[in-house]
DNA sequence: ATCAATAATAGTAACTGTTACTATTATAAG
DNA sequence: CTTATAATAGTAACAGTTACTATTATTGAT
């Protein structure tokens, strides 16, 4: 349970991520963000990456995935959906569901053999819609 | 990227493990299983009680769950889906997907307020599937 | 039932990704 | 320009997990 804030001034760590961030098509680790960037601003420090990145994901900017042992962040928050290759760990982009989604009855989809599939519905348990809360669990 | 071994010989904690896990409708973290098997089994050891669960979970006795700070296990390892509160972390089943669920236009659920979906399919990619491994990126 | 081979364990150290801390710097309002 | 303070760099601390090692338990063979 972190207390993530809001951004109140610009500085040009974050736009830079984020800048950097929306040109790519993979799903880098924070670690892999810091390097990218690092070619932009040399100083900046791996902590104001993490920082930034959840902020930015905390403002629905971009989109933070927990797939492996590292989080993973994606520059496009539009809709779409991810496969992760249960050997090498490569995550790549599904756009649409396949339309009998509901009855689960797919065998390949991306060119992946599918062997599972798992959703997760984020929203606000009744207890908590009371209350009026700032804080947040996860990203 | 570990390597998971397959069980080659019954041990009363794994099968313990397995037990109290079934019995439960929660998705207990390991150190919330540990805690449980311990009344059963005082002297199991922390790393047995997540050694036993990646075990079990590779070999689809059991679901990993990946939401929040630390894993979550479920017993239930028939076909469901999650709602994890944005505020307090707290996960629920959702047993059944909407019917329009492929439009994503929902916004109660299990009493939650949806407010997100992530769908992640979990397969094997074209690269992978030529080579045949044993290794696992991650359950 | 005893034995031998070795899988699995308990206890603990080490590791990894992430978060917190603190002095310093950069932003933006007045 | 000045001032308040948000954001930063650098680093220490932390939490969850995994690895290590000596010991114990399981299993198949005798
Ligand atoms: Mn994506
Ligand atoms: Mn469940
Ligand atoms: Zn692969
Ligand atoms: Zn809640």
């Amino acid at each position: 349970m972190k207390n993530i804030k809001r951004p109140q001034r610009r500085s040009k760590q974050r736009q830079t991520i984020l800048d950097e961030l929306k040109k790519l098509t993979t799903h880098p680790t924070a670690v892999e963000m810091y390097e990218i960037v690092r070619e932009t601003l040399p100083n900046i420090s791996l902590g104001t990456v993490y920082r930034n990145l959840e902020m930015l994901a905390a403002n629905g900017n971009i989109v933070k995935l927990k797939f492996g042992t590292s989080a993973r962040f994606d520059g496009n928050s539009s809709r779409h959906y991810h496969v992760r290759c249960i050997h090498c760990g490569e995550v790549n982009d599904i756009d649409e569901l396949p339309e009998d989604f509901v009855k689960q009855d797919f065998d390949k989809l991306g060119g992946y053999k599918i062997v599972g599939c798992k959703v997760e519905f984020v929203g606000i348990c009744p207890t908590c819609s009371e209350k009026n809360i700032n804080e947040v669990s996860q990203v």
